[in-house]
DNA sequence: CTGAAAGCGCTTACAG
DNA sequence: CTGAAAGCGCTTACAG
């Protein structure tokens, strides 16, 4: 699309060689940190590279070795905490490992996912991880892997394909959240917060599941869908306070639903904790200091993201293997919400 | 560092061509869209490809053309929502232009983002819009300008040199509350949050003319530093609770800060909007639905965003012109918490 | 340790 | 419209 800095012929290995009085293959070496180089020549050279402003042409090199070190990784939604804390669990350990990593942002759009996709196969990049955008079709790792690169997905599962995968344990949370709310004397307690997408699906088996161990009916007004987020949250309650007035205990589909939750009871005069019992599920960081504070599902984010880089690594390093899913067991964590 | 599909040799334009019955300058041709092509050889050479699996290579193709179209957006900290809405901004407007964008991660390390910008350099990469860690060194834009990239900065400030900058009038922004809360009869106001950095050097300067303009003292004590974060806020909030009862009214560096203090203020069991007056700073989109939803300054993020693409993308188009600084006039918006 | 040579997969004049 | 040729900046055997 640009030229770079027009007229400036940028300096090459070559230019190196001939400062340093030697080969471009030396300098090659060099740079490459081979061994076979002694230190006074090693020296010499990246003193002349440094001098003459010379600049590693990733590109050329990459090119050349058909090789890659650098990870994309696609991300659903930035906005919600919960997979900016995936994402600093990969990066890190991605990072130590040696790889840099660029993300990109689908913003849940398909089409932007599957564009992406394809830039980041043209790039030839070492791998992908993914958090597929909601409605993403369950071939997608299939595709993938016929294009040779490796990838893990997060988070989201794709059908009962196999492929790699880092996520946690949905179902066993809602019921660890239930079971507290249902111990707590609530006899009918509210689902806040969710659309559609596999997530969504595993948690209200949670729910129903939860319902059925301790003999109450399920209610389907009880569930009370919405966008995933604050705003989704805060219009959810609104309309379960307006229809169902008995009910004092719900379990959010996230933390960001539980906080628009949590939002709408105050607008009514009622607190979470002493008016009502709310769970969320994520904690993600800010769950800590809401307005009170919530009690909620701890799926430690960061650590799905690390255990995806690690899977992403050994299927890098060795492709052949069997699949790995990494399942986090969740622990429900009590604070003034419920 | 990793091999692409050891024993697969990935098709090339020299393979479609044979299967086209063209030359390889034809493939090109057709590849990039050349007008210069029959539409029936065009559509020959692009079934031909899709029949054999080619994939285009970018990385040659870059090397050869010696251009990028892709931007690297360097961000400081994606926990808070204020830049991800910044980065939205962006993404949409250079995404629009034909631009592909990678974003990294500094997460407020120096090293780190010098370690990216090597990275962004080395790739080659059409420019580069940042958000800057705290302790930038001012010299920043006049290295990377000595690099030939072209590049925007954004949100804050690095020194004087001259660059193309896009961001908003922080002095103004809390002018416009502490006239408000002044306004509503607040003798003392506090200004909570932030440690560092140019933006917290504006916001305070805003909060010193405004006393100023007010005609009343400046007491240091009133100022409470912390992390521009929820648990900072929360710490801030919870030391000024107890140091200073007879304050009333804050305003807070960012909107995070002021989440956490309105999670303080619940703990001791009083509430924004009525027992406290409480403004934010950047108006996230959360802002909405805290609890109590939030007063706080409008920086429109996601103007800036697209702003910062607009200076970058005519940065790229002309990169001889005079250097460009947008600031965008913040506005105050008043929900329940003041 | 070093030098000459080939080649990664494209694009770009240039001649037909 | 098409083909032959050169070259982007590297890496990698291979011979010395």
């Amino acid at each position: 699309m640009s030229k770079q800095t027009p007229g400036f012929r940028a300096a090459t290995i070559l230019d190196v060689a001939s400062a340093a009085n030697v080969s471009k293959s030396t300098v090659s070496l060099v740079l490459r940190g081979s061994e076979l180089i002694s230190a006074e020549t090693s020296r010499r050279v990246r003193t002349a590279a440094s001098k003459i402003g010379y600049v590693y042409n990733r590109r050329a090199a990459e090119l050349r070795r058909q090789s890659s070190n650098t990870i994309g990784v696609v991300i659903n939604d930035l906005r919600n905490s919960f997979f900016v804390e995936v994402l600093v669990g990969l990066e890190r350990r991605l990072a130590d490992a040696g790889y840099t990593v660029f993300m990109a942002h689908t913003n849940e759009d398909l089409n932007r996912q599957q564009r992406l996709l394809t830039v980041l196969r043209e790039q030839g990049v070492a791998g992908i991880a993914i958090c597929p955008a909601l409605a993403t079709p369950a071939s997608l790792p299939r595709t993938v892997k016929s294009w040779g690169i490796p990838m893990v997905v997060m988070v989201r599962t794709l059908g009962v394909g196999s492929y790699d995968f880092a996520g946690s344990d949905n179902c066993a949370g809602v019921r660890y959240a239930m079971n507290h709310l249902i111990g707590r004397g609530h006899e009918h307690v509210a689902f806040l917060g969710g659309v559609t997408g596999p997530v969504l699906q595993q948690r209200l088996d949670g729910y129903k599941d939860a319902l059925h161990a301790h003999r109450v009916g399920f209610d389907p007004d009880l569930i009370v869908t919405s966008p995933p987020t604050r705003e989704g949250g805060h219009a959810a309650m609104l309309h379960l306070l307006s229809t169902h007035k008995r009910v004092k205990a719900a379990v959010c589909y996230n933390d960001l639903t539980a906080f628009g939750a949590l939002s709408a009871l105050g607008d009514c005069g009622l607190r979470a904790g002493t008016d009502f019992a709310l769970v969320g599920f994520d904690n993600i960081l800010d769950s800590a200091h809401s307005n009170p504070p919530l009690s909620t599902v701890d799926v430690k984010s960061e650590v799905i993201g690390a255990e995806a880089a690690q899977l992403l690594l050994a299927r890098i390093k060795a492709p052949g293997t069997r699949v790995r899913r990494f399942v986090q067991a969740p622990a429900l964590v009590l604070r003034q919400s419920a």
